[in-house]
DNA sequence: ATTAAGTTACGTTACGACTCGTATCGATAT
DNA sequence: ATATCGATACGAGTCGTAACGTAACTTAAT
């Protein structure tokens, strides 16, 4: 942000470090909800104020500390693109797997009451992975693996809701075997016979001959 | 749950509805976080023990007053797969913009760290409109539109999560339009030749000639 | 080099404000 | 006899901030 102060005592950066230690552990045990921040304080062996002069907040604070968690993404890149976006989503799945859902859920819902807050909650903790399986996309997209006028931003809502769903409500630990159906369910489609439904939906009830050749944009009407 | 008590003065039902339609207003006015017992009460005409007697936390109150405004779910029912998909969703998303994110998130937050409470939740608003889609894939299967092994609950996750990650992070106002670009995504696929990709993941650097007969299923090892 | 002044962080403690969920009370309805 | 009604009050937590006196570091003057 700005410059650090040049004048005055310097902050005891050991101090960062405990409370975000701190916050992480109690976070793990209590989820966000139980988290006070007196206890934090206690734990990392300082006071209440002190955390408040670095951070604006408890929703800060446990942002901070998640992103700290997080750490860096990093972007799979063979020439297989199947193996690609299992990949992407399995790290994805990973990073999500550092903040149970008795944490990401709360917090994003503390967070989201402010334009600005909300802002950094996006960009410190989902925009990452997002990033990185964006990346993978695109990547596939210009190896023609995937198709030209492919919707990247819906296809990337697609994959990433999937994960946060899993994430969030946890009614399923997300393995590598699930992540693989789910590439593949969206790779290959889930229709039989795409054009054919196309075509019903369209009024003709007759399915087109040359299925194959039929383009993905719907005829001009 | 239980029979209605018979003896003692009988509760005012009259209470019932103004405290449901009370809570309602205050979750369009203030949201969840801001919503406090007190004021509903006042609205109501009433007051917080009077509430309390009726639900046990001001999580029940928010969860009773929700499935009352989320009233039933229709099923679309014709001969397009597509179209009834789309419909599904569009009934999906329709629920949830009775609820917007302001409410939606922090009352899960809320609901999800005890698991009967959680259970009430999903079952009062989450499992409803899903059923619903989940009939809909059903009846396209059964129709032969769908492929015979498809994974229902996966597919259904990955259209449900697609509605609730707009719902919860409401970047973006999902219209009809994107409702059946994201249909027609899933039917379709992504992939511009899915048994190729399959191929090179399983390490086969060649295609296969006659890749469009290949089937779904991977080939034996 | 020493000293002095200025600034900021530190721990400690305390405070006001806000909700929550419950308790109490007399009155009322079955 | 029992349970609800309105009204009011209460204890318990937590929040975010405001004091204080002390400690650490920078700058400038001696």
């Amino acid at each position: 942000m700005q410059s650090p102060r040049a004048t005055g005592r310097p902050r005891d950066a050991r101090i960062d470090a405990a409370v975000l230690d701190a916050t992480l552990a109690v976070l793990d045990e209590s989820g966000y909800r139980r988290l006070t921040l007196e206890e934090v304080a206690r734990r990392a062996g300082t006071t209440k104020p002190a955390i408040y002069r670095r951070w604006a907040g408890r929703e800060r604070l446990v942002l901070a500390a998640l992103a700290r968690r997080l750490g860096e993404i990093e972007v799979p890149d063979t020439t297989c693109t199947m193996c690609d976006l299992g990949e992407s989503l399995s790290v994805f799945i990973a990073a999500f797997r550092r903040m149970p859902p008795d944490v990401l859920g709360p917090l994003y819902a503390d967070c989201s009451s402010e334009p600005e807050l909300r802002a950094e909650f996006m960009s410190a903790l989902f925009d990452p992975p997002r990033a990185a399986v964006a990346q993978t996309l695109d990547r596939a997209i210009a190896r023609g693996d995937l198709r030209a006028d492919l919707d990247v931003g819906l296809t990337l809502d697609l994959l990433a809701s999937f994960v946060h769903y899993r994430a969030l409500f946890g009614h399923a630990t997300t393995d590598a075997h699930e992540t693989e159906r789910a590439v593949e369910t969206l790779l290959h489609g889930i229709a039989t016979d795409y054009p054919h439904l196309l075509a019903h939906s369209l009024g003709l009830s007759e399915p087109p001959v040359r299925a194959h050749e039929l383009h993905h944009d719907a005829p001009a009407t």
